[in-house]
Order: C-alpha cells, then sequence, then structure tokens
DNA sequence: TCGGTACAAGAAAGCGCTCTCAGACCGAAA
DNA sequence: TTTCGGTCTGAGAGCGCTTTCTTGTACCGA
C-alpha cells in the first residue's frame, strides 16, 4: 500500500507531501537530503510542496534507517559529588563548563547536529551509559577529570565514538583534547620570578585530577631547577569559596609567601579576597596569577593575571575530533594538544 | 563484560533476544515493558537472555511507533543576548540556572525523562523551534523571562506541550510556574523597614522583564502606601558587575541611601562590594537585602539576608505540570504561583 | 530504424520496535 | 465428554523514513 490518507491534525508525513507534489516518496526523500539526480522543476515543486504542507521530518522514522541521531552529548563527570542541587549549582556556576559548552555548541552547529548536556556523578553512570547505548547521540563529549573517574573506559567500551577532555589518567586507546599543564604552571613561575618574587607558594586544585597534579608539579619541579625547593602548596577544590579559606591556611602557616600562583580564576577570585583581607596588598605584598583566563578573571579587584587556557577552542577541537571519528569510526584515536599563555593584568 | 554475540559488533535486536529465549517478539516486548500478563516463568528466561545479549532497545524504532522520546527540552531563551561564548558564559555562571536544571532534573529522573538543556538567543528561535517540531522531544520547559520574547507564543502555536517559566507577558493559554514577585519584594520592604531604614532604594532587574517590573513596583507600591513615594531606583542587569556598577552609580545620586533592595542575588553581591568600596558599612551604615537566595548569597560579606525563591521546587513543579500535560494533552493549562519567603542573614 | 548508454523517477524492501488480533491452551461448568 | 470463559503467546501489520533495484525515457551513433 502507498497512499494513506492523511490523518486529520497529525504532523502531515512524507507521503502527503508526496501525493501534494505528483511524485513519489523516494523522489521527495531525494529533495530533502538534497541528492543531485533530482530535476530542477521537479525539485522545485516538492519544495513548494514541502513548504505548503508545513512537512517536517520524523527524527525517529530516520534515524531508525539512518542509524544517526545528529546529536551527540557533553557529559560532565563529577565523580564525588552528590548528584544533587549543589552538584549541578557548581557545575552551572564554574565559567568553565560555560566556555565548554559555547566552544562545542559552535563548532557542531554547522553540521546541524545537536548537543545534550549531561552532568552526573558516580551514582548515576548507570543511566548515563545506558543512555548511550540505546542510540540516542552518535557520539560523546566526555569532560571528566578525576583520576579515578571509570566513565571513560566505560564510555571507551561501549564501542561509541568518543573524545574526552584530558589525558586520561591511565593509558586508553581514545581521542582527547588537553591543554599543556605543566606549561601554563611553569608561565606562572616564571613570570612570578620575573617581577621579583622570591618566597613563592601555590594552590592546586583537587589532587585526584591529573590535570591538578600537572600544574602543581609543572610548578614545584619547574622552580626546584631555579634552586627553589620545597614550596608550599595548599588543596583546593577550584571553587571560590575553597580558594579563600585555601588562601588563608596557607598564608596563617607561610605569612612570608610574596608571590601565589592559584592552579585556578575561580579559587583565585577567593584567594584574592582572603589576601586583602589579611591586609596585603595585591601585587604590591604578594602577587596572585591565575590559571584559565575566564571570565572570573575579570571580577576580580585588582584584574588578575592569569595563564590563558584556550577552553572554547579547546571544545571545539574536540567536537572536530569527534565528528571525524562519527564519520569513519575507524580511524585512530588522536590527541591534540593546546598551548598556554600568559595574560598579564594587574594582579601581578 | 558480556558477551554478546550478535552481528559483527551490532547491537543484538529484540528478535535474537526472543530467538535466544526461545519465544516471540511480542513476548520480549512485553517483558520489557512490564506488561503484567507474562508467565513469571517466561518473564525469568526472556530476561536472563537479555542479560545475555546484552540486549538494549533501540529508541529510534521505539519512539517511531510509541510517538515518545522519552525526553523533554530545558530551553532557556535570552532574546538579547548575541549567542556566543559570552551569552553562554551567563547562563552557565548564573546559579538560578544551575538551580532550574537540579530541580527540573529531579523531578524527571524518576520517570526516566532525559533533560535536553538548550541555551537560544532570538537569532537561534528557528533552530530551536526545528528541533521542537522535528520530536525530539515529548514537551519543552521554557525559561523565559523577558517581555517581547516570541518564543512562548511559538512554542505555544507549535502544539507542542509546553510550561513557561514566569507569567507570560501578554496572556496566553498556557501552563506556567511563577513567584509571587510583588509579595517578594514587599517582604524585603518590610524588612528594611523593620530594622530602622528610612531612605530606601533599589536596585532592579532589566526592566523588560515582567518579573523585574514587578519587584520593583512591588516594592515601590507598598512603600508608598507607607509614605515613602519617589524610591530612588536603577537598572542593573542581574550580573555581579552590573550589580556593582549600578550600587555605585545609585549611591553616586543618592549618598544618604540607608537601605537597599537588590533584585537578585548575583546583583547584591556586587553591589556589596561597591557599597563597601565606598567606606560604607553593611548593614550598619547600609542594609541590603537580595532576591533569589541563591549560592551566591552565602558567597557574600557579609552573608547576604534575601528574599528566599524555591527555584528547585518550581522547575521541579514545572517538569511535573508537564509531564501532566504530555499525559494528557488535552487538559486545560494551569499555573502555579509559590511563596516567597525573607532569609535573615547579615546585611541586613 | 535499431541497440546501447545515461540518467531520472518509481516500486518496494526493510530499519527495530509496539500492539492488535487471533489462536492455543487450560480448567470449570454443563 | 463437550462447551465456555479466561489467560497467555504468536503472527503480522504497521510507524515514517532511506535506499537499492528496476523501469522508463531520452539521446546518441551506427
Amino acid at each position: 500500500m502507498t497512499t494513506r490518507p492523511a490523518r486529520g491534525g497529525q504532523h502531515p508525513t512524507m507521503d502527503q507531501v508526496a501525493e501534494a507534489a505528483g511524485v513519489s516518496r523516494a523522489t521527495v526523500s531525494r529533495v530533502i537530503n538534497g541528492a543531485p539526480s533530482v530535476d530542477a522543476k521537479i525539485r522545485e515543486i516538492v519544495q513548494r510542496a514541502i513548504a505548503e504542507t508545513g512537512y517536517v521530518p520524523n527524527v525517529a522514522a530516520r534515524s531508525l534507517v539512518t542509524r544517526k541521531s545528529n546529536s551527540v552529548a557533553l557529559v560532565i563527570s563529577e565523580p564525588d559529588r552528590p548528584f544533587d542541587s549543589s552538584f549541578l549549582n557548581r557545575i552551572f556556576t564554574d565559567p568553565y563548563f560555560g566556555r565548554i559548552t559555547a566552544g562545542a555548541t559552535g563548532a557542531l552547529r554547522p553540521h546541524d547536529i545537536h548537543l545534550v548536556i549531561i552532568p552526573t556523578d558516580s551514582t548515576d553512570h548507570h543511566h548515563v551509559l545506558r543512555y548511550l547505548r540505546q542510540g540516542h547521540v552518535d557520539g560523546v563529549l566526555l569532560i571528566s577529570s578525576h583520576e579515578l573517574d571509570p566513565l571513560p573506559r566505560q564510555v571507551h567500551e561501549l564501542g561509541i565514538p568518543a573524545v574526552v577532555s584530558a589525558r586520561p589518567a591511565s593509558p586508553l586507546a581514545v581521542s582527547f583534547v588537553d591543554v599543556d599543564q605543566r606549561l601554563g604552571a611553569r608561565l606562572a613561575a616564571e613570570h612570578l620570578l620575573g617581577r621579583g618574587c622570591r618566597r613563592l607558594a601555590t594552590i592546586s586544585g583537587p589532587l585526584d585530577m591529573p590535570s591538578s597534579q600537572d600544574r602543581l608539579d609543572g610548578f614545584r619541579s619547574y622552580l626546584a631547577g631555579r634552586g627553589f625547593a620545597d614550596v608550599p602548596a595548599v588543596e583546593g577544590d577550584f571553587t571560590r569559596h575553597g580558594g579563600e579559606s585555601s588562601a588563608r591556611r596557607l598564608l596563617g602557616e607561610h605569612p612570608d609567601v610574596d608571590g601565589l600562583f592559584v592552579a585556578s580564576d575561580l579559587m583565585a577570585e577567593g584567594a584574592l579576597l582572603a589576601v586583602q583581607d589579611l591586609g596585603r596588598r595585591v601585587p604590591d605584598d604578594i602577587a596572585v596569577v591565575g590559571f584559565d583566563d575566564s571570565s572570573a578573571a575579570l571580577d576580580c579587584r585588582p584584574l588578575l593575571t592569569t595563564i590563558r587556557q584556550p577552553v572554547e577552542e579547546m571544545a571545539a577541537e574536540m567536537a572536530e575530533v569527534l565528528m571525524a571519528r562519527i564519520a569513519a569510526p575507524n580511524r585512530l584515536p588522536r590527541s591534540v594538544t593546546f598551548q598556554p599563555t600568559l595574560v598579564i593584568r594587574e594582579s601581578a
């Protein structure tokens, strides 16, 4: 059976468009998908019929046969947090994720691919994995920065195309995009040294994150090479609050610090508050360098000198690599490393 | 990993599960969908076959017949902003949206419904509308707070179930959830008056938002009723930065203000900075009341006294109303109004 | 005029699932 | 034993689309 009468009020189907245009369903399909082998006149007629009927393709039917959903997931994995309001609050409050989303969306949009944002904690992984297996998306951008997070491996084992936001803690044959964390830390150290600081210290990110380890280690080992051993460090949590309390603790234990590298702008913002609250002037008494160059750097007083991480570009690159992988699934994984740069403002 | 024979790396289909279990496809379907009329023994066998084959239903095929996608969109519409990094940054930096997402996710999850977050500006509306028409989602949670935003009407005309986050500016037969804005403003005014303030002022949100208008109007008209006419107001933009500059401007023009109502916590945070930077003590010289009771209220120094808006609960309610509407499309639209409450901390 | 070549359009076979409907089976009542 | 009513399972028709395969037509040179 071919002709199928229109059921009142429903969306029109391709058959109805075909009938309106006086052609076959196959031809309508060809027009919609831009097949070259359609006569210009017929194409015209079909397009008019599409407009007149207000036809919109049904994505379920289409992806049933194409095996494509034209959307990819952005999975934001924070294993340790409980999946509650404060968890989502942190994600929706950290400019980092906004930049990731912006970069990925920008790269995906020209290809008409939608981004499905999925925040998840460890209690929630099976939900996410099921979602991915069900074929909702063609691929995954995975933001995972904790060392013990099992999600990258699990996603990899699913066999679904994926790109991870950072070098996986344990070797995994997966594509990833990262920034040279150690170089960033070194730029900060160089700058602090260059402006005359001699008693350096750092507030690191959570040490279960490879990126935090790399920044801390890069900072310390560069300084060690310049004769500065045992640089004090306090562990922070990448929040504004955490930066503030870490700074208080650090200055309590090491009141003579004159140069501070804070492993994220958000923490630096909090640290600046604490430092100034303790009566130190920035940058005269203590110079402060952040990391990220996020919008938080401009919320600071004084404006924050920081290490720029091109997060938008990195997310866009993740999206590009993912799309290439989706187009050619057998392609070998590739990793792309971006270079950080020093952005000098007022705080150092 | 479970054994997964299947056809060369492909996902197994329901037919294969049926064959493995020695039953028909229909029975497998019944087991999966929890139909009661399946013999316990057979159910058991089928479930084992599902586990062994590693079967996962194909959502495209399923939703082709059920006409359900089991996901809803959370559309965040900010018509005036360009769709770029700073736009997304604002969305991903304002705790309000995190709370919305948290509340909606929490309500949706027990029903196994996924949330697709879609930020959009006016240049982007047609993308969103197309996405909605294509049947990607069963319904829409629409966060739209600008008076002239055409999206609520457009979504409504699509005929797709929708719930809007605030009373639409022009009457529209659509469900919405809101907070009693005027009451909130009044609570702030009462509290400031109650602690002895006599020269009140306010920093409002953008005046093209009905919620901003209501808060401003509610504040002023309550005070007018108490004999305070012409309360000064400055328009802000709901950002921390904007709150700071608005406060500077306000205090420049009205240096004698002793009680300030700021229409969002984020702005209040900035205002607090400005006020203290100008040498006024909070709350002794100037008492400050915010609005929202978001996480920003706890980032402030001193801690912010504010009007609590139960955003998570409101978003959850939006989700509930939406699900009811999806289940019964002919149901009349309903509107739910929540009551704000005063949360007293340190700033007033 | 005829056979061969191109190319455009149609017919029809599925994609993997749900769901109606009919049939099989079983125990109880006649 | 037969018949009836009820319960559970299987067969099969589609959901709306893409895509292969086939057919039809136009055009060319011999």
